[in-house]
DNA sequence: GTCTATATTTCGATAGAC
DNA sequence: GTCTATCGAAATATAGAC
């Protein structure tokens, strides 16, 4: 039997499936991705999950990792303005502003679930994309920027390890929502993060 | 259909020892799994960094899959205690004991640094593991046991949110402690962290 | 326990027809 | 834009000598 080109697509379904955009390839790859992790998924379970050929996605992009590297641009979208915001403040007014973004910043990762799932799953995989000529030169990376304010000495170490702390307490709380806690509206799930990474910044405690 | 035939290795002897030359495989593979990612690194590479060839290393793992999956079980043997200890308490004073546990959570992290980054940057291939049969056989997934925890309703719902948040603010703010905050002193980023992770517990606020 | 050599598989990627 | 067909390059894994 032929190793590959299953199409099985012509004759599938009643019709047809109309052109295979770049989005729906997205899509599926973000779904793939999720359930096998991006290494282990190959271009032809993408391709077939579609309804096409390998050799179609090619048209679309030119590499695998570029798929990757899509959704990666998407991701940095979100935190783009996040971090823009934070630059223009000064480093007194940062801290004060931070529950605010955190509040913002919880709303992204609640709309783009899968993302954010993606993100966190395969860290190793968005770490290699560091080399993709296309990602140096269009963006700076999140986790860059990210970085650089960690490193920020001009803010007290209490609050930018706080800062780290918040991140972390809501991808991880918030990632997996559904049934991570049973059968918990999802709303109040997000009500105790809020509260819980609020609390990170209200607290009385010494600066230092 | 184990690999049969450890000649003589345990007897003793002046020679070498049983397990010197696994061990000295986890921590290569380990090293390596951190550098590039476990997808990313070929059994060859290993094997060069060892100074063996790459058959050299299937006398002692039949898998590529079995060296990562040890390395899980390390970390697997480093949880179970703590959740051992969670499960024999009642949901009352389950609470109340977290925060100790954070402590000797964050001392776990500190001692295995790399383990842990290990897991947090590999997600989707330690998940790929479950089908493992051995990992099945002989042990119950660490976060298996910690999902049922957060699923159990019986701890009231802000409190089983901020046990999320606090293992995901850990992880999140001790990991890449390298250089992550400039050159502060590591006790200092981790007396902060204990504080941070502290506060979510201490608080005065409503249980539900 | 380690080696040389090779089998086997699968994947990413390309060429060219339609 | 999608297809058929195939290439070439890895990688995992095995066989068997020493």
């Amino acid at each position: 039997m032929p190793r590959e080109s299953t199409p099985a697509a012509q004759a599938a379904g009643p019709r047809r499936p109309r052109g295979v955009t770049q989005d729906r390839i997205l899509d599926v790859a973000l779904e793939l991705f999720n359930e096998q992790g991006y290494d282990k998924t190959s271009l032809r379970e993408i391709a077939q999950r579609l309804g096409v050929t390998k050799a179609a996605l090619y048209y679309h992009f030119a590499r695998k990792e570029d798929i990757l590297l899509e959704l990666h641009l998407k991701l940095h979208a979100l935190g783009r303005d996040l971090l823009d915001r934070l630059d223009s403040l000064d480093e007194g007014q940062l801290v004060a502003a931070w529950p605010g973004l955190l509040d913002e910043f919880i709303d992204q990762v609640l709309a783009n679930r899968e993302l954010f799932l993606l993100h966190q799953r395969n860290r190793s995989a968005f770490e290699q994309l560091a080399d993709n000529e296309r990602h140096q030169a269009e963006n700076e990376d999140i986790e860059q920027r990210f970085g650089r304010l960690l490193a920020n000495s001009a803010i007290p170490l209490a609050d930018r390890v706080r800062m780290a702390c918040s991140i972390g307490a809501i991808t991880s709380a918030m990632m997996g929502v559904a049934g991570m806690y049973g059968e918990v509206p999802v709303e109040d799930v997000v009500k105790h993060v809020r509260d819980a990474v609020h609390d990170l910044f209200r607290a009385s405690r010494p600066t230092g």
